[in-house]
DNA sequence: CTCGCAAATGCAAATCTTTGCGTATCATTA
DNA sequence: TAATGATACGCAAAGATTTGCATTTGCGAG
């Protein structure tokens, strides 16, 4: 892969944020630093990213693919599907799993940002 | 909800599949059945049996969302990112993770269609 | 049975995403 | 430095998905 000015301006984007962005969000900020730029390079330029291994493509339930820097290490996330609540999962737990898993199927696990979805402590209790 | 026609014809198109089925291919088998039906009422339709939590919606890394019947209860996917060799966790280790992170957030945990990525063992030393 | 409401549908437009193709740009090698 | 090949890019068209709005349809209350 050759050194794409998009892919840093993402990159760079992405790692500055702390929430997901989704790939419309990711244009219109490109967009403030380099105006002329067309939105089938940020698609592309995202595809380059995920494949590489860089940043993360997830659904969170909101309907749009969102994407995130993975510069930080894998995290995994819950979802409450009611009120949109985020939180973090532990990470050893979501180690632990994976490590069982693997040992199960001989598979490689390379996922890096698990997302699961259900009910937040508050909104349980429907 | 009403009883939409439908809702019960893609209920048993998913259901009879042993696949994943992707928007489209729902689309065109509803076709034969209902021929005048529209492409947004499909849409509408797959929205609202997933929100009822009748089937389940995933996206299993070929770059389209895939939608499949949860009638036959919850299990979960290994997905080889390289060769796309498709591979069933074990819901007992998958629901006892599903526990573990439960206990630990305080989250109830709806996700009834875990979509892992990975290596095969075939394509593992790569 | 009829009325009235809420849900489902069709249609068209808007929006989002992907893709083919020609061009421009960067990196490597000679 | 110039040639060469591969990668990234822009543009436009195609394809996929969502959305607003008007209409139809099914269900329950009266």
């Amino acid at each position: 892969m050759r050194a794409s000015s998009v892919e840093q301006i993402i990159l760079e984007t992405l790692s500055k944020q702390s929430v997901h962005l989704t790939s419309q969000q990711v244009f219109q900020t490109i967009r403030q630093r380099l105006p002329a730029v067309n939105q089938s390079t940020v698609y592309r330029a995202l595809e380059r990213l995920a494949e590489a291994g860089k940043i993360s493509v997830s659904d969170m339930g909101t309907g749009a693919t969102v994407y995130e820097s993975l510069s930080a290490g894998p995290h995994h996330h819950l979802v409450c599907q009611r009120c949109g609540h985020v939180q973090t999962i532990d990470h050893a737990t979501v180690g632990a799993f994976f490590e069982t898993v693997q040992a199960q199927s001989h598979f490689q696990i390379a996922t890096r940002h698990l997302v699961l979805f259900g009910r937040c402590e508050g909104c349980a209790t429907d």
